[in-house]
DNA sequence: CGCGCAACCGAAAGCGCTTTGGATATCCGC
DNA sequence: GCGGATATCCAAAGCGCTTTCGGTTGCGCG
């Protein structure tokens, strides 16, 4: 059933038909209901192709995600930043499209979609420092959100981050509080801005209290288990051993508690551990008590702020650029307490 | 840069230009090559919304993610596949289009789909059992590849899977031959195909041996960490305590291992585990000998593989269906061992 | 009664490509 | 030198919508 079939069988026009099913004013209140009951009684549906060009809009938003330089990791953050995502696409009637891409074809992604007009505009997942993306999409008029931010000139493009300096400065001062004095930070990859910002945090909140953090006891790397496994492993075993934990991911931290019990310690008596939680569902703890101390801040919702964000845009072009920072919640769970008094 | 001004550029009909870009024969080489040199030069790329509508064909996939009734969960799996199934789009020109949606918004999805022609094929993920999507999709006309199956009627539709049945009975055979009788499994929700095979597989194991399992060992739950070890632990703390765990997911065999060193015991001396590892990235092991026994297969080659399988059936709709077993590689690591000798 | 103004509806022109159905020119064998 | 391949190109008709620009009607009003 085509708009054509549907409008002769109503013996209205294209036009007409068209206005009615799309709500346009000038059409009389009975043959729009007319029209209405018609299409539902043959599931009439527009051919998005068609009218995606007679409109001149993809109804579509594209996700490019990174695939990791080092391993082809796909950080799982994703998934739920998507879900999240795609709820807002679904209530605005716009697609999601994916496009898992290499480092080095990244800038070949984003001119295509702009040049094909595959997409009204693009998220931008996990930027680097001094990421280049930002400057080609604004070249190209796409527009585009950042999950996350670069650290240069935030004002002139929009952008959705977690304020990861504060977390990180707030999880140190908690231990700082709680008198640890070696404190280890197991960062991500920290080409990307978001580890940055937490080393930042990390290092802030030492010198307010004119203290150094110890440089070996500060590590960067993909955020797996193992990779938390085997560092806090090695930390634990060197002769000035740190006295607490700060992970990247609730991952890392899974990594860190393994080594922790592996040497006969107790996570939260012994040895604490923080751990930034980007309330992965498929980590979410039920418990009334959680298990790790965390600063907490939902990916999901992220993805859905940043999503809606992003259709107010498309909707409006000209309009200045916005920004948000989510803060985290930092909730105190059995895996933090009082540094160990050391002799 | 749209077609006609190229064209108009060149001196040559639309027509010509079109054919020469798409490879038709019938266009002298020399022009060919002009017109290709021209397109090159002004970085002509045809506008994708108008080729759709001309061609009818969307050039997208559609993956449509259920997400989990229980918590609003999504499948880490799916990241992995999604990261496969995307290369082999991108391979081919399509776009892979998501879609996140309740189990109750699926028919909607799949119908609308169909009706506004916005993706030439989809991809099922997680059956369940007595799944009602095959009937509806192969009454809808649409291409699409299952991943994993649905009980009945196996040969009606194209599917890609792993040996679900037969890596769980070979998990189990490998703990009965090291001497356990008392085995749990921790499996998914039972009402995915796949954890309905893979509890046939380990309940044919012990039949073979004229052995019962103890249905108190068998547990169902969504696949978490906190399900893995709240699981063990009670299990552990009963009076008929297993020796040895099986798990349908790495992040359950984490979950698992906790409980384990908690209770003071030691995983592959006291306990042994074997889990099912679907080979996600961020769970990648580059140690040597594995720490965890599991049957393993590669969630990210089987999206590859899958994709793959689907943009053929778009490319021939009218051949037999195809079908695809993986079997998943049991590979022998740290966790297990023989069962301690019990009084 | 005639004019202006709403209110309602339609014909037709796109949107930017692909593809059909010829045209034209060249070339071959006989 | 002629019928028929063969190679090369083009005009124009879609694809199925939206949207522009008018065209009718009906009605209030001077």
């Amino acid at each position: 059933m085509k708009l054509k079939e549907l409008s002769a069988k109503l013996g209205l026009s294209q036009t007409t038909v068209s206005r009615a099913l799309n709500g346009y004013p000038d059409v009389n209140e009975d043959t729009r209901q007319r029209v209405l009951e018609a299409a539902r009684l043959h599931d009439y549906r527009p051919d998005a192709l068609a009218r995606r060009l007679a409109t001149g809009r993809a109804m579509a938003i594209g996700h490019v995600i990174p695939t990791s330089t080092k391993h082809e990791m796909v950080n799982p953050v994703f998934a739920d930043f998507i879900a999240g995502a795609g709820e807002a696409y679904a209530k605005a009637g716009y697609d999601m499209i994916l496009s898992m891409v290499g480092d080095a074809d990244e800038a070949r992604v984003y001119r295509d979609f702009a040049k094909t007009r595959r997409v009204d505009g693009i998220m931008v997942h996990a930027p680097r420092t001094g990421d280049t993306r930002i400057a080609l999409l604004q070249d190209l008029g796409l527009p585009f959100v950042v999950h996350g931010r670069v650290s240069a000139e935030e004002a002139s493009y929009s952008w959705l981050d977690v304020n990861n300096r504060r977390a990180f400065q707030r999880a140190t001062e908690l231990l700082l509080d709680l008198g640890h004095r070696r404190i280890a930070l197991l960062n991500g990859l920290e080409e990307m801005d978001f580890a940055m910002r937490r080393r930042a945090g990390y290092q802030e909140a030492h010198e307010a209290r004119g203290l150094k953090p110890d440089a070996a006891l500060i590590a960067s790397d993909e955020m797996t288990e193992q990779y938390g496994y085997h560092t806090a492993h090695r930390m634990l075993a060197s002769d000035a051993a740190p006295t607490a934990f700060i992970a990247s991911s609730m991952i890392i931290a899974i990594g860190v508690r393994r080594a922790i019990e592996e040497r006969g310690l107790q996570m939260g008596r012994d040895i604490s551990v923080v751990s930034h939680d980007d309330a992965l569902s498929y980590f979410h703890t039920p418990d009334t008590v959680p298990i790790f101390t965390s600063t907490r801040s939902s990916v999901r919702e992220a993805g859905q702020l940043a999503a809606e964000m992003l259709l107010d845009i498309v909707a409006a072009p000209e309009t200045a650029p916005r920004q948000r920072l989510l803060e985290a919640i930092l909730t105190v769970g059995q895996s933090t307490g009082p540094a160990p008094s050391t002799g």
